[in-house]
DNA sequence: TACGGTTCTTTCAACTTTGAAACATTGGAG
DNA sequence: CTCCAATGTTTCAAAGTTGAAAGAACCGTA
């Protein structure tokens, strides 16, 4: 066992003398290793510390404070709830839930659809609009923290093309 | 409202009009906000897609992958509850809950410390093992699907830098 | 040896997330 | 017009996650 960690790289040796029939899968070399561990840590540190934050300061998970966003910034404050789900890249059950939250605390309302009525649409009220005004600040200050007073403007450049690049083969 | 998105840069304008006590944060520039946007979706959609797929392959979401993998990189595969948190960067709480279900699945044993009664190990078993080394093959293709076979040579040293400093701000 | 602060783990209750199923509505094909 | 599949949303029950608090054992100091 010469690597270690998420992909297990190590048990390739292992598995060729297997006698399964399972096609052997290429494993990461070195330098994928390399990227590969530090990568697959921050994805699953940074969301972490990100939602940290926000819910210390304001009670409020990334999903939700993406979902306000993306509210914020829709024209009368309002969207659909599919469309805010697919914009929050959220499942329309998790939307259901946290908006029925969100309206209780007065953020959000909901309002029929007049043209569809299978559809309803969801409602930025004021107090949403100034709960989300007031933690955007620290939002953006903790962004900055974690992420872009550590880069420099060609490696900022270089995220933006990967990361570009991983969103294709997605969604 | 010139841009858009997840850090409601587009509120900056506003809100030096306002009359409030809060200090105007540095927001964050086109160029940042370039690489925010893409970067964040990322950060949010590539770990839900991992765990679908190992979910979907095996019953098993990625944390639990990851705690499978760091007690199978261990000397006889034993590792303290509190080791074994820190290593798959998870809550003690988490943990617990986690262990005790693979426990009832016969993936892991837990057996006391000698030297220290406060401590558990856990122990991955055989058939943990082979749970593992099952799920593995499928999982590297994926990570290669939707990572590896999309960046090159270069970008994926870019990828190992970038994420290697930015770590150094987090734990 | 007894105190007290610290460490390791679990428990607890509240909350969130999940996918499947239910429900209501729509729009197109026959 | 009447099906019927597709769409948009909610409900449901099961599972997972959270942070705080509890419980147990450890270790240094007196």
């Amino acid at each position: 066992m010469r690597r270690s960690g998420d992909v297990r790289t190590e048990e390739s040796e292992a598995s060729v003398t297997r006698t399964e029939s399972t096609v052997e899968p290429r494993w990461l070399d070195d330098e994928e290793m390399a990227a590969w561990l530090p990568f697959v840590q921050l994805l699953y540190l940074l969301p972490q510390e990100l939602d940290r934050q926000l819910r210390e300061e304001m009670g409020v998970s990334h999903t939700w404070y993406s979902m306000l966003a993306a509210l914020s910034a829709a024209p009368d404050r309002t969207l659909a709830m599919g469309e805010l789900a697919r914009s929050s890249m959220t499942s329309p059950s998790r939307l259901t839930h946290a908006i029925a939250t969100m309206e209780k605390r007065g953020w959000v309302v909901r309002r029929p659809c007049p043209t569809d009525k299978r559809s309803q649409f969801a409602v930025l009220t004021d107090e949403g609009f100034a709960t989300l005004e007031a933690i955007a600040p620290s939002h953006v200050a903790e962004v900055r923290r974690t992420v872009f007073d550590r880069l420099d403007r060609e490696q900022v450049d270089q995220l933006r093309r990967i990361a570009l690049t991983l969103l294709e083969g997605l969604g």
